[in-house]
DNA sequence: ATGATTTGACCGCT
DNA sequence: AGCGGTCAAATCAT
């Protein structure tokens, strides 16, 4: 194994350990729980491929990564019941169909990987789109086999609205609706909020099944490539205007609850995370899907808010930490991230 | 003013 | 031909 698999370990065992200790606070926060899992298992198959090449196998990745987890002695039982919840659930069926999409790709063979491929004929679309849309009247177009990435259920939440489903821990923009035949409810279509600002692919269509209206069916197609995980937004800020701007989000973000590319689960979990701010008690989790005007159909999304402008929330000192610490060169989640893994690793060196 | 949602129209694909 | 995905103008919310 080398340093960066057993760095990938680390981290997602040290995740896994922030979580559990900050399990209380999140409790109802099943979005940054989604996130901190994803992160955590991002890690875990990441390190998994790492040791075994690029052959992970499906079934037996999840064992591993509990497997592992439990060996590192992480898995005491807030974590494992809490891998046991639906949200863990969900986050971990994404990525299950997410490997069993890239098993199947592999097969094929010679094949240049569809969502690459998606992703770069949109762009060399974009480019040509542009120059027919200046020299022709027609509408671009642009529709391809958008490989799909994941597909899962989820039950609408008991408590509050059910009309919605629940967040997954980015923000969408309603693009469309269509009345699907053979379905009772329309299905919504979704592409991130950032598509724009990092041509960021993701996109989902939401649907209430005819059978349980409780229950929503989503499709997630592309991926998110606006995530500032460990590393660095795709497209760095490139004017003190956007720098702002980007602080301001981030800041409204935090503050709303709405995760709008959650800078990284361990952030998420290093915070004392308080919803209930700003009278009135709007955090845009209680916004979500709130019918803004009659003719929706009820069918709520993780919308991207100016909610949180209301809310005062004192983590704008946090983002301009992030975006102000350390020379422009470095990342500043690579230093959070660096200085937590450099402890983490000093902790080992005692034992 | 800005950005999100709604909704009818357009168009690719089968 | 028609279903389903996307576009974009109109509308709405802040």
């Amino acid at each position: 194994m080398d340093e960066t698999t057993i760095s990938l370990i680390l981290q997602a065992c040290k995740l896994a350990r922030d979580l559990e200790s900050n399990l209380p606070n999140l409790a109802n926060q099943p979005n940054l729980l989604s996130n901190s899992l994803d992160e955590i298992t991002k890690n875990f198959v990441t390190a998994r491929e790492r040791v075994y090449g690029q052959d992970p196998s499906t079934s037996s990745c999840l064992h591993n990564m509990l497997t592992l987890a439990h060996q590192q002695q992480i898995g005491t039982s807030p974590v494992q019941e809490w891998l046991r919840s639906n949200y863990a659930q969900q986050a971990m069926d994404i990525i299950q169909t997410q490997l069993v999409a890239d098993q199947k790709e592999a097969k094929i063979g010679g094949c240049i990987d569809d969502d690459d491929a998606e992703v770069k004929g949109l762009q060399a679309m974009e480019v040509s789109d542009m120059n027919v849309a200046s020299s022709s009247s027609q509408r671009p177009r642009r529709r391809k086999d958008q490989g799909l990435i994941s597909k899962i259920t989820v039950p609408a939440p008991r408590i509050g609205n059910t009309e919605i489903p629940p967040e997954d821990g980015f923000t969408w923009r309603k693009y469309g609706q269509k009345e699907i035949m053979g379905s009772r409810f329309p299905r919504g279509y979704y592409r991130c909020t950032h598509q724009k600002l990092y041509n960021c692919p993701a996109k989902k269509q939401v649907q209430r099944l005819d059978n349980d209206p409780l229950t929503f069916e989503v499709m997630y197609r592309g991926e998110h490539t606006c995530h500032m995980s460990a590393t660095a937004p795709s497209i760095p800020p490139p004017s003190a205007e956007h720098h702002n701007a980007i602080q301001e989000s981030m800041a409204r973000t935090l503050a709303t609850t709405t995760t709008t590319d959650p800078p990284t689960a361990s952030l998420w979990l290093s915070m004392d995370f308080n919803p209930i701010r700003g009278g009135g008690g709007s955090s845009s989790s209680g916004m979500i899907g709130s019918s803004r005007g009659g003719g929706g159909d009820g069918i709520g999304t993780s919308t991207t808010t100016r909610y949180g402008k209301e809310v005062d929330f004192p983590v704008v000192d946090l983002a301009d930490a992030m975006f102000n610490s350390g020379s422009s060169s470095t990342n500043s989640m690579d230093f959070i991230f660096h200085s937590a893994e450099n402890k983490w690793e000093s902790e080992v060196k005692k034992n």
